[in-house]
DNA sequence: GTGGTCTAGACCACA
DNA sequence: GTGGTCTAGACCACA
């Protein structure tokens, strides 16, 4: 994987396995790599590895136990709202520049629509 | 102001600045605060204003004239193309976005119209 | 049963085993389950629970019989001033809890009996 | 300080500040010693003070500013709750323990008071 | 100087 | 083996 330089590693880490959430690639209540693997596997410290973990867990979205590893949260509705919680999230923060640069409702949905078609 | 802990402030600074050129509450060659009094006016380290300016001359939107001060560019084009330039960034940020949360384009182009117009 | 992530579960089947001694689930004498069985019905690692009763045994709650399986002790005495023990344990800790926080005596029963009652 | 061997650093870190903006000697808004400061005073590594500071900055107790320091939030009210809201949650799981062991409201109170004027 | 992140490595409790 | 915590030390962006 390679990383950002611009953004913390454990940032684009949770990024990385919210994204796995949403396509399925990682299921509800799903065994993820332990904390040492998974460092292995993205050439990165453990405890960084730790930190990704200790914050999706804050968030919801797994759930780690001690000597037995670390899962995917068994709360489906909490994975189910996910891609409509990021949507929401990034959405929000877009119109608000957007209003900021002096685009009205429409002219915004007009100059997105054209962009994303180009 | 208030600022967003999470985002250096030179780079809130220089956001506020753009966001005036572009609604016009800075003009084209008009003079702006000399960094002593705007950091004064903002509560913020003056080499923070520093940072800002330094930024914004190198980005062409501002110039410092040796013992005159620091003003915005002459150059008209460069104020009249901001607006196109952030949008098109910000833009291109969320579309990227958008695509790694599954989205298709038409989808997307829905999702955002009923988001702005809610 | 439902273990919280936080405590150690071997400690959490202590507990509920002193409960259920006290509550009379659990009586003087009485047979326990094997550690097989008790893993299979709890859905936890054998040795989580041989870890749990190893100790149970060494506070003198419950005597391991070679070839018998476990009872509880016949010490009835023991039994009975199991729920002073536990309620003393806790209250202390309670109590230091409440004076950090900066209560008196009279004001720390006052709020506990309006909690209780509430 | 003395630190309870069973229990995370940062967790009894985070409990000491807590004490202190309850009992006045952290105040609204006011400088707290720096990451390594404070590691130097409490001869703790810097890392286990960043995380003490880190979760006290989730909770909302203070805030964190880049290159010049941590300081205790400026939100009065939380501080002003801060004692309330550790008395119902200590006081809480008391309760549902003393439940637990066959008291009943009355009784418990009873005990508890004394307990305390004993 | 100050906070934020990361690494390498250690030790512990627990399963 | 697995997660949780801690240390010692480094480098970075920012003020």
């Amino acid at each position: 994987m390679d990383f950002d330089n611009k953004i913390a590693i454990y940032i684009q880490i949770m990024d990385l396995m919210k994204r796995q959430m949403i396509n399925g690639d990682l299921t509800i209540g799903q065994k993820i790599p332990s904390v040492r693997n998974y460092s292995k596997e993205l050439k990165v410290n453990p405890t960084t590895i730790q930190r990704a973990y200790r914050e999706l867990e804050a968030e919801g979205y797994i759930e780690s136990k001690r000597g037995m590893g670390s899962f995917v949260t068994q709360d489906a509705e909490c994975i189910n709202r996910l891609k409509v919680t990021l949507a929401e999230e990034i959405s929000k923060e877009y119109i608000e520049k957007m209003l900021q640069l002096g685009f009205d409702e429409e002219s915004m949905i007009d100059y997105f629509a054209k962009k994303v078609r180009r």
